[in-house]
DNA sequence: TTGACATACTCAACATGTTGAGTATACTTT
DNA sequence: AAAGTATACTCAACATGTTGAGTATGTCAA
């Protein structure tokens, strides 16, 4: 249910559309949270449901009308209630240790290039992460923006490890036993 | 169907029974994927019917039969097709980034609590993980042990994130602006 | 003027993951 | 002798996430 609460999250910092919600989930939450258009939208229907959140229909000049969600009552009790609850890491799900745990079933610079992969794209988003630091978070900031920057600080970690750990992983290799499984059919 | 290839990794590094497979993923695997006996055995049921896995049946004495499922050709080619497409990073879902990103709503010793609750499992885990490390990574090991060792590095680099973050946070909290929202219903 | 882009929302099918119950056998501990 | 633990597997319902198509309107630039 954690999505529900998340988008419950995000209405009571203001009341918003369903697109201005997908929209937040690709910008200010993609490093901890990712959520499509379909999503957000099915969650929408079921959270009006259930009374957490209501809508009221604003035309728009110039634009398609928009269902701008508010919070209700119940969902800020609900919210709450979810904000007592102690959290427990999220179950990870990585292919790139799959294929690292048996690397030494295939061929070495098989692996070697999916790590520089890996590598390049955790070094752009780091790099990401440090203009949205030096562009928003520099100087004194309002609160919101003060929480907001300690879960950037999470993303700003989470991809220094993995690029540390790439690095290492790619210095190490060459010195690991070579030993290609010569069962296995070679590609196309 | 990355969970299918999960297990034909662990199959193609030796025989297995679904049971044997639920045991690698709560111990070698567990720090960067996670599955239940419920998955493993639908996976193997399907992995059955596409041919990329085979069973005999083991009678056992003094424990029930078992079904002993093997890699097939076709399958370590699939195995082999899917090593070489590049992977993605997982998305993330972590809730307790969207608590963090809500403090300024809510209670700050509530989110302290749940900080210092994280900190504590990550900080196990680490131990944990420091333990497998002296005692099986330690001096001349044979190549398999080498792979997964590095699979527990990037665990290890994973909780010390982690941790150094929650260390960060729980530091900087008391110096940011407190304005809890007089909205919200308070707890029972 | 055509095509790309941003806003705004809906539907359907399918894949994947979670939760909980249920069926066995056999060994070990209390 | 009963309870707990380890081995070994099955079924069902539901929740959640993914993929892809479809419907609109209006702005801006090539």
């Amino acid at each position: 249910m954690a999505l529900a609460h998340t988008i419950l999250a995000l209405l009571l910092k203001r009341p918003g559309s369903g697109y201005d919600i997908t929209k937040s989930f690709d910008e200010e939450l993609s490093c901890y949270w990712k959520a499509t258009q379909q999503q957000v939208y099915r969650e929408l229907n079921k959270l009006t449901k259930q009374g957490w959140v209501n809508f009221e229909t604003v035309p728009q000049a110039g634009k398609p009308d928009k269902k701008l969600y508010h919070i209700t009552e119940t969902g800020k009790q609900e919210l709450t209630r979810w904000y007592t609850e102690p959290t427990e890491p999220t179950p990870i799900r990585e292919d790139l240790l799959v294929k690292v745990l048996i690397g030494y079933k295939m061929p070495q610079p098989m692996l070697i290039e999916e790590l520089k992969h890996r590598q390049k794209i955790h070094s752009e988003l780091l790099a990401e992460y440090r203009a949205i630091e030096a562009k928003h978070m520099a100087g004194n900031q309002d609160v919101e923006m003060q929480f907001m920057y300690l879960t950037l600080k999470r993303g700003i970690a989470y991809e220094t490890s993995w690029l540390t750990w790439c690095e290492e992983v790619i210095a190490m290799l060459p010195h690991l036993t070579e030993k290609p499984d010569k069962d296995l059919p070679s590609l196309p």
